[in-house]
RNA sequence: GCGCCCGUAGCUCAGUGGAUAGAGCGCCCGCCUCCGGAGCGGGAGGCCGCAGGUUCGAAUCCUGCCGGGCGCGCCA
């Protein structure tokens, strides 16, 4: 029963252990880990399973961790090498050549599609990110918030969901108001309005929108003409970031098509709507929210939450069934009532998620940069792609949880550029480029060959099995790609990735070390090149997901 | 005052119940006749904020306290 190239290894493995927990008829194996010992002299696996059971079986949980040794030898067959009983109750598995060797083929025959996840339910998930005001270009606050967002939905994707890209554009409202005054402000040669946007940007634009004939009289127009030059301006800076919207979804449309009073039509149909003092507010509380909150003021104007409810239900009716928005930290009091509105509209405010965005600082020379849009004293993120470059800046930004607030040396950043995390782990790829170069798998011409050179390796037959220690480490960790994608997706925890390509490559470079591949023996240099081009594709496949690129040469 | 987040090595931070807590940077000592030294090996450096609790086992879960960030608008 030979069951070669199985798409994932470790999960079949995982499944084997499951299986042997429930046979030992005990409740509380699903909660089973397989894991890697802390000392390789342990094992290659380990299972806490005989611990879970121990309490339900009322026995020892080392004489639970010998059944279920017992059950996995018989299960595991030629795949297990040994099984050990250690401390507690942990059970330690060894594999054998013959799991090593299928297992680098299973890689191989994985291809491109590396990593990739087929989840027991799809779903379909709109990532709303960035959306910050079209009133000003892209800071880099917004920008880790663009990062975050963008890695989120790779890996998402990735994982076999299916993802939307969103930009929510408020163009409508006090914020433009006071963007258009500002700009006509300007165009008069006059200082800003009290509370506008005092930027120089500000006054560039009032003059190429004078160029082009705007009036400063007519604030509407300068409000339309001013959004969606900058619009223009953040997209631009968010392409040349690597990040690509598949829509851009408008404020004013909210307006246009009356989606603001269907939404409240509705809420006030199911009874969560009421007036008092002049204004028209929802009953927020009863869904949890600290107050009631209003829907429309009391000079009849809509507030931003009863629009961003009418967004939310067109989400919704777009038939997204998660709503991803992650929000900036000054945003997160905002989490609750957006849930209540949810709820009030009969919809499971759990498809709202809002990962908070702590803020991220530009320190140089030791000093915070100020970051206020308005005052028009901040760092943008193009600076900051001028400073480090794209790789850099993604890398950076993503390399911390979204949830910790963290200092971005500016300094570091550009002096480290010689041994910065980023280019240890594409240094890991262009090492890895040039060995297959050497070894004529990557073909003179391009990559092509590589993948004719992986199918014909993908016969496990021809592998020699992974005999070095410093060989199964780097085929383990190759290995845990396809869970760390799919944690990190559920998580929505990007930051997990970096911590992996490092690992990675640090594998990757102890192998390179311990290894020859080129000129080894026959079918141990094509196990080793097997090797080269799965942790050529993970690596690049890792660093694809967070933006970064993968160079050949550097 | 109330709510959310955070507190782990000198610095920036990983680690959402497992064995002796990790990485990068910085510091010290080694390694290029050999596939890329942007690399590798070794070392110093920790009351995991404090105090209780839960259990076979806690950096991780619960409670209280201390310290920091951010909120608590008919602003967005």
């Amino acid at each position: 029963m030979t069951a070669p190239a199985d798409p994932d290894p470790l999960a079949a493995l995982r499944a084997s252990v499951l299986a042997a927990a429930e046979g030992l008829d005990g409740a509380g194996g699903g909660r089973a880990t397989l894991e890697r010992p802390p000392k390789p002299e342990l094992g290659d696996y380990s299972t806490n399973a005989a611990m879970l059971l121990a309490p339900a079986l009322a026995a020892p949980s080392r004489e639970v961790a010998e059944r279920l040794r017992d059950a996995l030898r018989g299960s595991l067959g030629s795949s297990a090498e040994r099984i050990d009983v250690a401390g507690p109750g942990f059970v330690n598995v060894f594999l054998s050549d013959r799991w090593h060797r299928e297992a680098t083929a299973s890689l191989l025959a994985a291809g491109d599609r590396l990593g990739t996840g087929r989840p027991e339910r799809p779903l379909r998930v709109l990532v709303e990110f960035v959306s910050a005001n079209p009133t000003g270009p892209v800071t880099v606050a917004a920008g880790r918030g663009a990062a975050y967002g963008d890695s989120v939905a790779r890996l998402l994707e990735l994982a076999g969901h299916e993802v939307e890209r969103e930009y929510y554009l408020n163009d409508a409202g006090t914020q433009v108001r006071l963007f258009a005054e500002s700009i006509a402000a300007r165009m008069r040669g006059d200082e800003p309005p009290e509370g506008g946007y005092a930027g120089e940007y500000v006054a560039e634009l009032a003059g190429e929108l004078a160029a082009r004939g705007a009036s400063g009289d007519d604030l509407d127009d300068l409000g339309r003409r001013g959004t969606e030059a900058m619009r223009e301006r953040i997209e631009a800076t968010l392409e040349r970031f690597g990040v690509r919207f598949d829509s851009w979804f408008s404020e004013r449309r909210l307006y246009a098509a009356k989606l603001i009073d269907a939404a409240i039509a509705e809420l006030r149909e199911r009874g969560h709507v009421f007036e008092t003092e002049g204004a028209i507010w929802l009953r927020t509380t009863e869904f949890g929210d600290d107050k009631d909150r209003v829907l429309i003021r009391a000079d009849g104007e809509p507030t931003y939450f009863a629009a961003d409810i009418a967004y939310h239900r067109d989400k919704i009716e777009r038939r997204a069934e998660r709503l991803v928005t992650p929000l900036g930290a000054d945003h997160h009091g905002y989490i609750p009532r957006m849930r209540a509105a949810l709820a009030a509209l009969g919809v499971d405010p759990d498809r709202y998620e809002a990962p908070i965005m702590q803020l991220v600082n530009i320190v140089e020379g030791g000093q915070r940069a100020r970051m206020s849009k308005r005052e028009g004293d901040f760092v943008t993120l193009d600076e900051l792609i001028d400073d480090i470059g794209v790789d850099a800046a993604r890398f950076f930004m993503v390399q911390r949880s979204h949830d910790t607030a963290f200092d971005l040396d500016l300094d570091l950043a550009r002096s480290a550029s010689q041994d910065n995390p980023v280019y240890y782990v594409q240094y890991a790829h262009a090492r890895l480029a040039s060995i297959l170069r050497k070894a004529g798998a990557g073909g003179a011409g391009g990559g092509g060959d590589e993948a004719a050179f992986a199918v014909s390796a993908a016969d496990e037959s021809s592998l020699a099995a992974a005999a070095e220690p410093a060989e199964r480490a780097l085929l383990r960790r190759l290995l845990e790609l396809p869970g760390e994608v799919r944690t990190a997706a559920e998580r929505r925890a990007p930051h997990r990735l970096i911590a992996y390509a490092m690992a990675t490559a640090a594998d990757f470079h102890a192998f390179y070390r311990d290894c020859r591949v080129v000129g080894a023996e026959r079918d141990t240099e094509a196990a080793r090149l097997g090797l080269c081009v799965a942790t050529k594709r993970t690596v690049a496949t890792t660093l694809g997901l967070i933006g970064v690129g993968s160079p050949e040469r550097m």
